[in-house]
DNA sequence: TTCGAATAAATTGTCGACAATCGACATAAT
DNA sequence: ATTATGTCGATTGTCGACAATTTATTCGAA
């Protein structure tokens, strides 16, 4: 292993890993054990796993050592809470600045709209491309709004989302895809209706918690 | 240097140098010079770095190595914008819950009551004392919120609020109180006065940020 | 048998050393 | 004079080892 970034790549690694579940909640990191299957040392990874804890994918405790976060309703809930709040002060800043150029949005839904759900017996990594693709829009909008550290703020918990919907699409096997409604907000930011989009955002999220709700099996996954 | 968490204690210690301006903007951080002239390795320095990096207190390019963030209007400005989305936010969850026990915010009023702005001789600590005592009362009502990612974002931005207000005082010279804008929030929000709360906490954020936006000596100080 | 103390094993915390890489300066070719 | 190339010093990247601590196990006494 001897390449660019060792450091930055083991955090993309073990974020999917977690995301996809092949690391699971609750599971108890070893270091050692880990960084010698990864023929790394421990430095590296230890490093990443500091960031991974500030994405609160990993809980640490002092001498006792790291483990992938638990996931719960309430999490989910907090997570999705918060999302709306975002998505929509990114709206209001979209407003303020009247802008125009949203060609990067066109190319987030021209990819969602040619996406097929992966088969239940499809690779971890186009099941995660798929949920990813999903997500696109709406990373890319808060990007658009220009604010970098609300960015931020989404970026931390996008991780987190895309687990969540990971998790829900490929054990309860379904999940509405609702392009119509990425296109629909797209098209009232064109037409300068902020009002409206930021309702329209609205109702998707809460449409999108509301699913993640019902996700009975939830409970006995943890 | 033997004691828990010494990876813990160096986050602490190079935050508390960054907003004091101990660590410069700008400056660049050697490990190899830092650890010694701390008497400890570069192992648990560069995972307190990566924390570190996470607040955006530290900038980091793999192989050129890490710096403290530079500050800028820009900055500042969507920080606060950012700050008044979150601190709104924070008083629609506290509307929703109808939460009674503001006790720990009368005791921030208290601590903010009895302070004196410190003299241009007093020591770092006791400055920073003040700066960090100033913004308490806002901390503890996003976290009396109960939406712990919310309070992750807040925290986040929380220690950069701080080294701007530090920055901006000691070399303003005053900063205007404004204890009883505190007073008028907890007071609308005992009376459940959320909306009136929202506006409260609107007008009291724009005028620290109008007040900061003032700061012309920023940019002869980057 | 069960509880607890002592001991052993496993795991995290820290360190110093070496390898890989970058930047600056000097030198050479055009 | 300017650009390209090579070497050297400094800094970051990674590693393996040891120390400190926690967890598991053993053994003995009630």
């Amino acid at each position: 292993m001897q390449f660019p970034g060792l450091t930055q790549s083991l955090v993309d690694m073990l974020r999917k890993k977690i995301i996809i579940g092949e690391l699971e909640p609750g599971q108890k990191i070893n270091e050692i054990e880990l960084s010698k299957s990864l023929n790394i040392s421990r430095s590296p990874l230890r490093e990443a796993l500091r960031t991974l804890e500030n994405e609160r994918l990993v809980i640490y405790t002092p001498r006792k050592g790291n483990s992938v976060s638990n996931i719960s309703l309430e999490d989910l809930s907090e997570i999705y809470q918060l999302r709306e709040m975002i998505e929509c002060f990114a709206i209001d800043l979209l407003e303020e600045k009247s802008i125009q150029t949203y060609e990067n949005l066109n190319l987030c839904i021209d990819r969602m709209t040619g996406l097929e759900v992966p088969l239940q017996s499809a690779s971890p990594e186009e099941k995660l491309n798929y949920v990813e693709t999903l997500a696109e829009f709406h990373l890319e909008m808060v990007k658009v709004a220009g604010n970098k550290r609300l960015f931020d703020s989404y970026v931390t918990i996008h991780s987190n989302i895309n687990r969540y919907v990971f998790l829900y699409v490929f054990t309860q096997g379904v999940f509405e895809h609702r392009v119509d409604d990425h296109i629909e907000i797209l098209k009232y930011l064109k037409g300068k209706k902020y009002k409206e989009a930021r309702k329209a955002v609205k109702d998707h999220i809460r449409h999108a918690c509301e699913e993640c709700n019902n996700f009975k099996g939830l409970s006995a996954l943890i």
